[in-house]
DNA sequence: TCAAAAGTGTTTGGTTTACACCCATGA
DNA sequence: TCATGGGTGTAAACCAAACACTTTTGA
C-alpha cells in the first residue's frame, strides 16, 4: 500500500466524493471512520499520473461502493493552505506511526470535490486502508468531520439544490422502478421543504422523462400507486440539454 | 524569473484566467500571445505555497491588469492528462531553448480555470515572462487557442450564461455610470439575443440593484437615456443569496 | 364503513411576452 | 421635419400556486 506514496500519483493534489444516496425518506451520504483519530471524513483520492480527475473520481467512487458509471460531478476546489486543518489537526496518520505515508500526507493537498447520486440499494460500502468504517449517514445524524469536509458537504449540497432546478434528477438515487410519491419525497428532502402533490406530478411529467408503468405496492398499504421508470433517452437529453432557459 | 520553478509554487496545480471586458458593445476577452509560438493563451498562472487557488487568481489578475478586488469565480477543472497537447504540442518554449523552464513546463498541470468580469476602461494589459503581447480581443476574432484554451473559453462562456439567471452581472463589466440600453447590449451579447427593451427594463428594475440618477450624453445622438449606477448595498446581497429560487 | 393515501382537474393570480405610442435630438 | 433611438403602459398568454373531490385499500 505504501508505495503508491512516491510513485504513481500527483503530488499536492487530492479528490472528495460526497456520494449521496436516498433510503427511507431520508437524504444518506457514505461516510469514512478513521482508524486512529475515530474522525468521519468523506471518502477521498488521489490521481494516478495517466487519469483525468473525473477518472480518479470514478475509481474512487468503485473502489467505495462498487459502482460504476453513476452520476458524478466536480462542483468546487477547495485549496486553503490550511484546510487540513480547519477542525483540528489531523492526529489520525501523522502520528500513529504510518511510516512513509506521513510525509504523504503531511504535504499540502488542493482537493477537487465531487458530489455523486447512487442507488443506496446497490452500493456496497467498502472502507480502505486508512479508515475502520464504512457507512450510511443520514444528513441529520452528520456532526463534525475531518478536515473541511463539513464544508465541502455543504457546498455539495447547495449546488445539488441548484441544479435541481435546471438538470433531471433522481436516475441512480432512486431503484429502477418506483412511484411518484417516492419521487415527490426525495425532491423534497432534497429541497428541504414540502411540494404539492398535484403541482410536482404535473411538472415532472411534463419534463417528458419517466414512462408509467403498471400498479404496484401490494406490501403497501391504502390505494396502490403507479410504477414508473426514467426515460434514459429524453432523461439524458435533458441532463445535456437542461429543463428549462435562463433568463 | 526561473527560480520559482523550483522554490515555492507547486507542482501540477495552474489556473487560467477568462477576464473578460465589454467595449464598444462587444464582449472582449483578454489574450496573451506566446514568445515563440505566436500562438494565443489564456492568462494563466501557478500556486504560490502560501496561497489558495483564489488568492492565486487575484494575483494573476491583477497581474495582467493591475486590477484588484475585482469578480473572479473558479469555474471548472481541467485536468486531461493529455490537456496540454489538445490543439498542438507546445512548440513553444519546450523548444526554446529556455532551460530550466522546460522541466517545469514539461510536467502535467492540473488547472483551475476562473473566470473574471472587469471594467475594460480601468484594466491596463500587462504581458508576462513568456509572452509578447496583452490584448483585448472580441469573442468573434478569437481563433485557435494554445492547448485546451478554447475548450476553457467555452466553458467559462456557458457558466457566466447559466449564472446570468440567478446572480445580477454588470458591476465590473460596466463603468460607474452607465444607460439602461448599455446594460441591456450587455446582457444581449452575453446571452447571444435580442432582449425587448421594456421587459428588460422591468425585470432588472425589479431587482432594485440599480440607482437611477440623472440625463446624460450630450455625445449621443437622439434622445438622451438616463443614467444609472449600481445599489452596491443590493448587488451585493443578490451576489450572496441570487434572484430567484430554484423550483 | 372509515381513515389514510393516491389519482385527477379547475380556478386563480402573478409573471412574462408581445406590442404601440409619444418624446427628444441631430442631421 | 424626419429618422432614430429612448421613455413608458397595457392587453394577452402562459405558467405556477392553491385547492377539492373521488377512488382504493386495509383495518
Amino acid at each position: 500500500m505504501a508505495d503508491f506514496m512516491k510513485e504513481g500519483f500527483l503530488n499536492h493534489i487530492s479528490l472528495d466524493c460526497v456520494i449521496f444516496g436516498f433510503h427511507n425518506n431520508q437524504l444518506k451520504v457514505l461516510l469514512l471512520q478513521m482508524k486512529y483519530s475515530k474522525e468521519w471524513a468523506l471518502p477521498g483520492g488521489f490521481v494516478k499520473e495517466t487519469e483525468s480527475m473525473e477518472e480518479a473520481a470514478a475509481r474512487t467512487l468503485e473502489e467505495r461502493t462498487g459502482l460504476r458509471e453513476i452520476f458524478l460531478q466536480q462542483f468546487h476546489v477547495f485549496s486553503e493552505p490550511k484546510r487540513s486543518k480547519i477542525n483540528h489537526a489531523v492526529k489520525d496518520l501523522k502520528n500513529s506511526g504510518a511510516g512513509p505515508d506521513e510525509k504523504w500526507f503531511n504535504q499540502r493537498f488542493i482537493s477537487v470535490g465531487f458530489y455523486a447520486l447512487v442507488d443506496f440499494e446497490k452500493a456496497t460500502p467498502m472502507h480502505d486502508f486508512f479508515s475502520e468504517k464504512c457507512e450510511w449517514k443520514a444528513l441529520e445524524e452528520i456532526d463534525r468531520l475531518m478536515m473541511d469536509h463539513n464544508q465541502i458537504l455543504d457546498k455539495a449540497l447547495e449546488t445539488l439544490r441548484l441544479q435541481l432546478s435546471y438538470l433531471p434528477i433522481g436516475y441512480n438515487l432512486l431503484p429502477e422502478k418506483f412511484t411518484m410519491p417516492e419521487l415527490q419525497k426525495l425532491y423534497e428532502t432534497l429541497l428541504g421543504r414540502k411540494l404539492d402533490r398535484r403541482n410536482f406530478q404535473r411538472k415532472i411529467l411534463s419534463w417528458k422523462i419517466l414512462n408509467k408503468l403498471e400498479e404496484q405496492k401490494k406490501g403497501g398499504a391504502y390505494k396502490a400507486p403507479f410504477l414508473y421508470e426514467f426515460n434514459l433517452e429524453n432523461y439524458n437529453t435533458a441532463l445535456k440539454e437542461g429543463l428549462s432557459d435562463p433568463m
